[in-house]
RNA sequence: GUCUACGUAGCUCAGUAGGUAGAGCACAUCCUUGGUAAGGAUGAGGUCAUCGGUUCAAAUCCGAUCGUAGGCUCCA
């Protein structure tokens, strides 16, 4: 006999050799269904691979993130199967799971286009069907060598090799297929039935562009229908949402060859960004910053004192004239911290914070670029916050209570955080780095903020707290951020004078909270389909006339409601009113009023309320302070 | 940067034995003054991304360049 303890510290007593699934069963037959794999003292293990001894068990069931990891790890053998049976040359890379799938990096001699996934999932059906049992196997390197060589199967040869030399490698198989992986799996083919290929795309071997080309094929896959189902339509959704597409539609921006990457703001698009300004100019003064602007070329030799020169020079745009190297900054902190150090500051003056809308240029490589969402035209909104080294945790909690409430004003209540840490290009000395990776680290703490470690990726001056927004269709984008920055100030000599009457040096951090403008529009627009609050809306609210008959009282009733501050469209045009309509419709305006015969008698309108059946029956004072209301409450 | 695909009127898209372009919407003019998602007629609009090659002949085949999309790498 051995014991079995859960998670809640009960204690369970089966024999030797029991597996997971026989103390699912145990517990209840619902999570025996929905079990998929289990952790046995930390250890990962298949449903009914035996346990041995006594052991601690959690059973990881399909609805938690594990699960999902090992439904999709499972479904990627299954496609790599079918591609095998379909493709006998083919050879296999890596096939892991990744934010909404499953991938599997596949060489193959002839090309697979986005045509051949059905054929694909056909084949994977057939498997499916088979239901073959999924075995795990534990070999030794020699065995695993010998038997990828037979399979030719190069690139998982290279992987063992990699693989230490008492290492325990482990392979499953499922009917004539055998892969190398770690596990767990499911126990048989038959329990993924509900799949779909999405993209195939080129993605190099290992991720480094000097080796072989695969293509890597997308999926995903869920225990049940319905799941699947409502991912697709997801998918489908954020394909109408596109904001390049919306982008067009509602004529907020455009896209040139003549400028690659730099957005051109059409009237309703700068509406937006104006109305993201006003916003953010109010918010930064109530929380204390003030706002300062620099130019947006400086002298080449700022940008070797910054240290941008030798860390970040392949994304910057050079110009030259009056016989000088001139850099466009791609950054705003080197200019603020020549305001800084324009006079000197006393330790009552700090934290000082320097907000800057900043307009910046980075040559971002061609292929990276995407719509709104990655420009080389960014404006950044940006603030550097100069403050003593006493004063670090409480400022960054204030910055981070700052993003909370711009945050929450969109809607967006749920965002992840990512500490990253020092990366390999970077400035400054091992000390500064571990102090403030510390620093940030406290805050996070101390605020009682969850956050994950990000290796290796921080700023070249600092490390950094990102911010990830999800959006409504779950979807997350990196937004803000905060670096901590202890080089910068030295490399400027940047000085205060402290309580002692000597001269200290501050500390810098950089922050942003939208990220950019132009990302976050991109970001508001598929979050809403283009359907704005109110607040925001180009347009708030549309006015069509009948006929030109009524033309008149309706210019009134426009002019009262511009007079209240409300964006309206007057639509006089000479067209009949349902094309009118439909054009509203089509623009996503909110509110639409059709003013007549019956509006002229009588004090009610008729509002057309969007995503609604019933019209909205109200005076125009009504609707004023209706809306007034909804700008109000930012909905 | 790199892989794959794409680039035809303002927009959405047709247009493969290679024979100098077509639809709908939008736009202009006229008729229609119309009550909650498209009234009708007429018209204008394109060096088929750019450059070069093959050919008697190229939107169509080939190459290069530019741009865009989806990836990879990178990143706000």
């Amino acid at each position: 006999m051995m014991k079995l303890t859960l998670p809640d510290g009960s204690v369970k007593e089966f024999d030797s050799g029991a597996s997971a699934y026989d103390l699912a069963k145990s517990i209840s037959p619902r999570l025996a269904k929905d079990s998929i794999a289990a952790r046995v003292n930390g250890e990962l293990y298949d449903l009914k691979r035996p346990i041995e001894t006594d052991s601690t068990v959690s059973i990881i069931t399909t609805g938690t993130e594990e699960g999902k990891d090992v439904f999709w790890h499972s479904s990627t053998h299954l496609m790599a199967q079918a591609v095998k049976r379909l493709y006998p040359e083919a050879k296999l890379g890596i096939g892991p799971t990744v934010e909404g799938g499953f991938y599997y990096d596949i060489y193959t001699d002839e090309s697979i286009s986005i045509d051949d996934l059905g054929k694909i999932e056909d084949e994977m059906r057939k498997i499916s069907k088979s239901d073959f049992q999924v075995s795990r196997s534990e070999l030794s390197k020699e065995e695993a060598l010998e038997f990828f060589k037979k399979e030719n199967e190069d690139f998982k040869v290279e992987l063992i090799n990699d693989l230490p030399e008492n290492e325990t490698i482990t392979a499953y198989t499922q009917g004539e297929f055998t892969d190398l992986c770690r596990g767990p799996h499911v126990a048989s083919t038959g329990a993924l039935r509900h799949f779909k290929l999405l993209n195939v795309a080129a993605a190099y071997w290992r991720g480094d562009e000097k080796n072989q080309s695969l293509q890597r094929i997308y999926g995903v896959s869920f225990p049940k229908k319905k799941q699947l189902d409502e991912h697709l339509f997801m998918l489908e959704e954020a394909k109408k949402r596109d904001h390049k597409k919306l982008g067009k539609q509602l004529k907020l921006f455009s896209f040139h060859a003549e400028s690659p990457a730099m957005p051109f703001w059409h009237p309703m698009g700068m509406r937006l960004l104006n109305q993201l300004i006003d916003y953010w100019k109010e918010i930064h003064f109530r929380h204390g910053y003030e706002e300062v602007r620099s130019p947006f070329i400086l002298d080449e030799s700022l940008w070797h004192r910054s240290g941008h020169w030798d860390n970040y020079k392949e994304n910057m745009y050079f110009t030259q004239f009056d016989e000088r190297e001139f850099a466009v900054k791609p950054m705003n902190c080197p200019g603020h911290c020549l305001i800084f150090d324009n006079e000197k500051h006393s330790y009552k003056e700090l934290p000082i914070k320097y907000a800057e809308l900043g307009i910046v240029h980075r040559h971002e490589r061609s292929g990276v670029t995407n719509g709104l969402f990655r420009v080389r035209h960014i404006t950044q909104d940006d603030a550097h916050v100069y403050c003593t080294p006493e004063q670090i945790e409480a400022e960054i909690v204030k910055v981070m209570d700052l993003v909370e409430e711009i945050y929450s004003n969109f809607g967006f209540n749920d965002y992840n955080i990512e500490l990253s840490t020092r990366p390999e290009k970077s400035i400054g000395s091992d000390e500064i780095w571990e102090k403030a990776e510390t620093a940030l680290a406290n805050a996070l703490n101390s605020k009682g903020m969850k956050f994950v470690i990000n290796e290796g990726d921080g700023a070249f001056y600092g490390p950094k707290i990102d911010f990830h927004i999800k959006d409504a269709l779950g979807r997350s984008w990196q937004c803000g951020t905060i670096q901590l920055d202890f080089s910068m100030p030295e490399r400027f000599d940047l000085k205060y004078v402290g309580q002692d009457g000597s001269e200290h040096t501050p500390v810098m951090i950089h922050r942003a909270i939208l990220g950019s403008l132009e990302r976050f529009i991109g970001i508001l627009i598929e979050h809403h389909g283009g359907d704005f609050p109110s607040w925001f809306a180009p347009v708030q609210v549309g006015i069509i006339p009948v006929s030109d008959k009524y033309e008149d009282f309706a210019k009134e009733v426009n002019d009262k409601l511009v007079r209240s501050g409300i964006r309206v469209k007057f639509d006089n045009r000479s067209e009949k009113v349902g094309y009118k309509i439909r054009e509203g419709e089509l623009e996503k305006i909110r509110y639409l009023l059709v003013i007549g015969e019956n509006e002229v008698n009588s004090d009610v309108f008729s509002i057309r309320v969007r995503h609604s059946k019933e019209l909205l029956k109200m005076t125009a004072e009504d609707f004023i302070s209706h809306i007034q209301q909804e700008i109000k409450n930012k909905n």
